[in-house]
DNA sequence: GGTAAATCCGACCATTTGGTCTTTTTATAT
DNA sequence: ATATAAAAAGACCAAATGGTCGGATTTACC
């Protein structure tokens, strides 16, 4: 094999299988050692390829749950057509594959929030960027849905994206314990309630 | 000192200790030792009161944790006035415990199911017991205001709990970052705006 | 085929962990 | 005061952890 292609596959399989089982049973849990045996690989490979436990975990975090994130939170919900439409048929979409058990990087994500918060303010600073970012564009995305006559002209739109990542985020560990299907269901049908609430009025007569 | 009273408050001294290193590092990452190095009292008064570690955490979660969110989440909706009301008050007290960085126990619970989940099944069968034990009230509640005509005939209580506790789970975990406080106005503005658009409607002559 | 670099192996290390066990201290009852 | 049981001390243990290091394999290139 290519030798810049071996070690990105090593890499690859690496972080991966990290995601995987930091994700299953949470970063202090997991020891490296779980994941080596896994993929039949030695302490050796191991540390020719990363620094040290920390700096493997940032590199998940920049090369892995970043990008995931971006593709199914952020650019689902880009475009011009209603906002509160996209948004609504991503979460839709996102939590159709938390159902399934499978990984939801948005969960993924708020468990890291959780268990990092207040322990390693290294790894915060790169969770967090990622949220700034999920933020950012939301409210570029209402803002723009607001000047397109789609929200309600009094929305704060700031507030509103607040909200609506709260609800994502705390939705998702409801999810975790029990009956994941109808918490889904239910979830939904209350947050369109909400952009029922925040969307343009039709003007009176 | 009286001799079960010595007992109770040593037990409540490492109860209380514990669930503050347990909530600011996480349990996994917070050692017995550094329990016990923080109240200078050794391993064996530890295993003479409790028998194992999760022992140890499950008996937090009772006598603690479980309490903190009945007064804290739970009694203060109780009442015949309009729950709406009721939990945004709530809600808003809470929140302002948890801006200024004390615990906010919601926080706590929240944490600790993200921590737990998919890792230790007796521990996480008492935290989604408090989970449970929070909805049926709020759900309860709901259905009161409702029957006494605070809410729109239409609402879905179970829906409307199901989603009121996730958006409080999630604020929770975006506080932790930055801007607390104004996290926490954005997040208030937002569920009274959801909180009006399911409260009773007018009705029309 | 030989060579040098890249990749990987796995024994090893220091430290930390949850937990045990024997011993000592402390409080209570007689 | 002394016997007795509760409470606490702390040395100790086996397992696990993150990390190191010298050496063995692979790979690329001449």
């Amino acid at each position: 094999m290519n030798k810049s292609l071996k070690r990105m596959a090593t890499m690859q399989r690496l972080q991966n299988t990290g995601l995987e089982l930091f994700y299953a049973q949470g970063y202090y849990d997991t020891s490296i050692d779980d994941i080596l045996k896994k993929l039949d690989l030695s302490k050796g490979a191991f540390y020719y390829h990363f620094e040290s436990k920390e700096d493997f975990f940032i590199q998940i975090i920049e090369n892995l749950l970043a990008r995931k994130i971006y593709s199914t939170l952020i650019e689902p919900i880009e475009g011009h057509d209603n906002p509160l439409t996209l948004i609504t048929k991503c979460f839709d979409d996102a939590l159709e594959t938390a159902v399934h058990n499978e990984m939801d990087y948005g969960c993924v994500l708020s468990n890291f929030l959780a268990e990092f918060n207040g322990k390693n303010d290294v790894v915060m600073r790169h969770l967090n960027e990622i949220v700034t970012v999920w933020e950012v564009n939301l409210v570029t995305a209402l803002q723009k849905g607001k000047f397109n006559g789609y929200l309600d002209r009094h929305v704060d739109c700031e507030a509103a994206s607040t909200f609506i990542m709260s609800s994502y985020f705390g939705v998702r560990v409801l999810m975790t314990s029990a009956a994941p299907s109808s918490k889904k269901y239910r979830f939904m049908s209350q947050i369109r309630q909400y952009f029922k609430s925040i969307e343009a009025k039709p003007v009176n007569f």
